[in-house]
DNA sequence: AAGCCGGGGAC
DNA sequence: GTCCCAGGCTT
C-alpha cells in the first residue's frame, strides 16, 4: 500500500512568476466584452457558468442574451414557470442544468434571501454548481479568492507541469487541484481565473496551441519537451479486442438445453457452456455440421457484452429448436442435455447462466421476420 | 470509479 | 466518424 509519491509544488518566488505572466497577458489579451462580463453581477456569472458546463462559448451567448431578456434577475427566474425556463434551453443540451438552474434561484430566494451565497460550501450545497463553478462565482461575481479547474484551466497547467494522466481519473485530478489552488493568486483573483481560461481557450488550445503567443511558453514543461501532444492524457482505451460470437440455445420439446463442456484450459476453462458458433455462420447448418443436430432456429436474444480480462466478447444468444438428431457427429462425452426444470448443478460460464435465466421453453417465443424476439 | 447527460465544433 | 467542450449528479 503506497501513496502516490509526493508532488511537489512550484515555490513562492515560481508561483508568483506565473501569476504576473497570466495577468500581464490578461491586461493585453483577455476578453472583457462577453455578455456576461457587461454588465456583471452574481446571478449574470451564474447563469453563464452553468451555460458554460461542456459547452462552448459561441454557442452560450445567443442563449444568454435571450435569457437575460426574460428573466433579468433571480427572483424573475425563480418566479418563472418551468417550461419557459425549459423552452430558453432547448437546444443548449444537458437539461439537467436548466431544472437546477431553476430550482437553486427558488432555494436563494427562500434560504438566502434572494443573494447567492459568497463561500464556497454554500454555493457547492446549491443543485448544479461543483467545486469549480463554485470557485468561478466565488472569485469572477465577487472577487474573492478561489481557485477553478474547468477544461481550459486542467489542459494549461497538464501541459505547463506536464501532468501525466487522463484528468477523468482521480488522482490526475486532485494533482491539478493542487496546482490550481496553489498557483491562484488571493489578488486580482478574478482577473487570474478568467485569464487561465481565455488562456485555455485562445492561446493554449486542444490542437495546435499557439505556443508563440503564449505568457508562459518560456517555463512550459511539456513545450520544452516538445511532447504538447501528450497532454493532457487521454482516457485509457480499453485498448481490448472485441470478438463475437453466437452461443446456440438448442431445446429439444421436454425443456432441455444442450451444453457443451469447454476444454480444460482457455475461457471457462472446464466449464459447461452453449455451443459457440461463430458469428459469420448461420447456427442451422453449424449445428448439423459439428453437433449431428438439425434444428429449425427460432429466435436471437439481444446481444450482450461480456469482458475478459483481456478482450470483449459481444454475444448473441441464438435460441434453436432440436428437430432430429443424426448419430454421426455428435461426441457425447463433451455433450449434455441440461433440464431447465430440474438444472443439475453444473459448472456453468456466467454469461451462460444469464442467458438460460432469460429462457423459458413453457412459453412459445414469438419470432418476428428479422428472426428477432419480440 | 464509471456512466450518464446532449448538441455542436474541430479535425 | 472521433474527440472534446467554462461539469455535476447518480449509482
Amino acid at each position: 500500500m503506497s501513496n502516490t509519491p509526493a508532488a511537489a509544488l512550484p515555490d513562492s518566488a515560481e508561483s508568483c512568476r506565473f501569476a504576473k505572466q497570466v495577468l500581464g497577458w490578461f491586461a493585453q489579451h483577455g476578453r472583457t466584452h462577453l455578455p456576461w462580463q457587461n454588465p456583471r453581477n452574481p446571478y449574470r456569472v451564474w447563469v453563464s457558468e452553468i451555460m458554460l458546463q461542456q459547452t462552448q462559448v459561441t454557442t452560450v451567448i445567443d442563449y444568454f442574451n435571450r435569457f437575460m431578456e426574460s428573466f433579468p434577475e433571480l427572483k424573475s427566474l425563480a418566479e418563472a414557470d418551468s417550461d419557459l425556463v425549459m423552452h430558453h434551453w432547448s437546444g443548449l443540451g444537458y437539461y439537467a442544468r436548466a431544472r437546477n438552474l431553476h430550482r437553486c434561484a427558488q432555494l436563494v430566494m427562500a434560504g438566502h434571501q434572494g443573494k447567492l451565497p459568497k463561500d464556497l460550501e454554500s454555493l457547492q450545497s446549491l443543485p448544479g454548481i461543483g467545486r469549480s463553478t463554485a470557485g468561478a462565482i466565488r472569485s469572477l461575481a465577487f472577487g474573492h479568492y478561489a481557485p477553478i479547474l474547468d477544461g481550459n484551466v486542467k489542459r494549461v497547467l497538464a501541459r505547463h507541469y506536464a501532468v501525466e494522466g487522463w484528468p477523468g481519473e482521480a488522482a490526475v485530478l486532485k494533482r491539478l487541484w493542487q496546482l490550481s489552488e496553489h498557483l491562484t493568486p488571493q489578488y486580482q483573483c478574478a482577473d487570474y481565473n478568467q485569464a487561465m481560461m481565455d488562456l485555455g481557450a485562445l492561446v493554449c488550445v486542444r490542437t495546435k496551441p499557439l505556443c508563440g503567443a503564449c505568457p508562459l511558453a518560456q517555463s512550459c514543461v511539456a513545450r520544452a519537451r516538445g511532447e504538447i501532444d501528450r497532454y493532457p492524457g487521454k482516457k485509457a482505451k480499453s485498448s481490448k479486442p472485441v470478438r463475437s460470437a453466437q452461443l446456440l440455445v438448442v431445446l429439444d420439446d421436454t425443456d432441455n438445453v444442450l451444453l457443451q463442456k469447454r476444454p480444460p484450459s482457455g475461457i471457462w476453462g472446464g466449464l459447461w457452456s452453449l455451443p459457440e458458433c461463430p458469428t459469420e455462420q448461420l447456427g442451422e447448418p453449424w449445428c448439423q455440421a459439428n453437433l449431428g443436430l438439425q434444428v429449425k432456429q427460432l429466435c436471437q436474444l439481444s446481444s450482450r457484452r461480456h469482458t475478459f480480462s483481456h478482450f470483449h466478447l459481444d454475444i448473441t444468444p441464438v435460441v434453436l429448436r432440436l428437430e432430429k438428431t443424426l448419430k454421426a457427429v455428435m461426441d457425447e462425452s463433451s455433450l449434455v442435455w441440461y433440464n431447465l426444470s430440474l438444472p443439475e448443478d453444473l459448472g456453468l460460464a456466467a454469461p451462460v447462466s444469464t442467458i438460460l435465466q432469460q429462457i423459458d421453453p413453457k412459453i412459445p417465443i414469438v419470432v418476428n421476420n428479422e428472426g428477432e424476439a419480440r
